[in-house]
DNA sequence: AGGCGCATGTAATGGGTTACATGATTGA
DNA sequence: TCAATCATGTAACCCATTACATGCGCCT
């Protein structure tokens, strides 16, 4: 998932210290992108080594150290969003660069989700089809039923992500909307 | 993911060797849960060491070992299966339990079906929260809209993992249908 | 005075990833 | 005979996870 990445988009969004950081990872933001507080102290400390990020005590908590992107790590996020492909399964990276798109200008995703989109109509067609050769009988034993469930968990997950990508289509759309 | 106990059901479906098994870990199967052929290679070993699995050259293709499931690891997915509390956030690994349920009769998971039930549910309500309160307003800026499809697609998740889990409810269910 | 939450770290383990390596079979 | 695929493995690295550790500040 690119635990640095995912630190600096964060810190993007809002200049925080490690302990902040662990508690945002802990809520909303870890439901799609996960990292403990040791591995946050240890990419801060790489990313302050790199030149990505400064550290300054708070003025209010003494012990606090607030971590914040430098220009530096800026250049690196955006060439980080537009340099790294995205393997298949990858929805929630792709998610992450959106969250990334948000902070800093439009950094041209739309032919990565278009990409992304391909793959999943390809997938989606394969589950298709093993749904009509393998359980297109009128009467399932409970095995097959099971492995029947198993299979449409993968396919309304296809439909119901590829329905929110034809949503997200214009917002990432390189095209001015009314050229 | 417990790559073992992914491999042990993907044995008890049908005995293989090392490659098929990585090969339908690339297909299929990998879309929900991955493992490479050396991961592969070295759980087999570890289980044959462990009495979980037994190994025999291949009749046909003279340099293929074909595993297969013994007993003891049997019982061993069984007890994975019943035991093995589910982390939030771990619905590949019920679709797992539900293969191994297919294979091996009904292992209880009527229980774990229901409180993952009640954690999505509860995640979708504070995501419903966070949509009303950050993403009522009738214009939102381009950076909002993003942050906001960012949610959406949270949602979406979790309404359509629902829906699915309402169809599957019956089928793991402890209790006879008609009593 | 003691316990709890804050805030930052170190250390060790285990597993996943990547690279490397080998030999046998198949088809062009 | 050459390349590609089959089939199995070893070795090294990196990262995530877990446990351990420390000290401050606040509240009772």
């Amino acid at each position: 998932m690119s635990t640095p990445h995912a630190i600096l988009i964060a810190l993007l969004e809002k200049p925080s210290s490690g302990y902040d950081l662990a508690r945002r990872f802990d809520r909303a933001i870890g439901y799609f992108w996960q990292a403990t507080h040791q591995q946050i102290y240890r990419e801060l400390g790489r990313m302050v080594a790199a030149g990505w990020v400064s550290v300054m005590d708070d003025a209010a908590a003494s012990r606090k150290k607030v971590y914040a992107v430098l220009p530096v790590g800026r250049d690196e996020v955006a060439r980080w969003v537009r340099e790294t492909p995205l393997g298949p399964n990858e929805r929630n990276v792709f998610l992450l660069k959106l969250r990334a798109d948000a902070v800093i200008g439009p950094l041209g995703l739309a032919e990565q989700l278009a990409r992304l989109v391909r793959e999943n109509r390809a997938r989606l067609a394969v589950y298709r089809e093993i749904e009509q050769r393998d359980f297109g009988a009128a009467v399932l034993s409970r095995g097959q039923a099971l492995q029947y469930a198993i299979l449409k968990a993968g396919i309304r997950t296809q439909e119901s992500w590829l329905a929110w990508a034809a949503e997200v289509g214009p917002l990432v759309s390189d095209a001015s909307p009314d050229a």
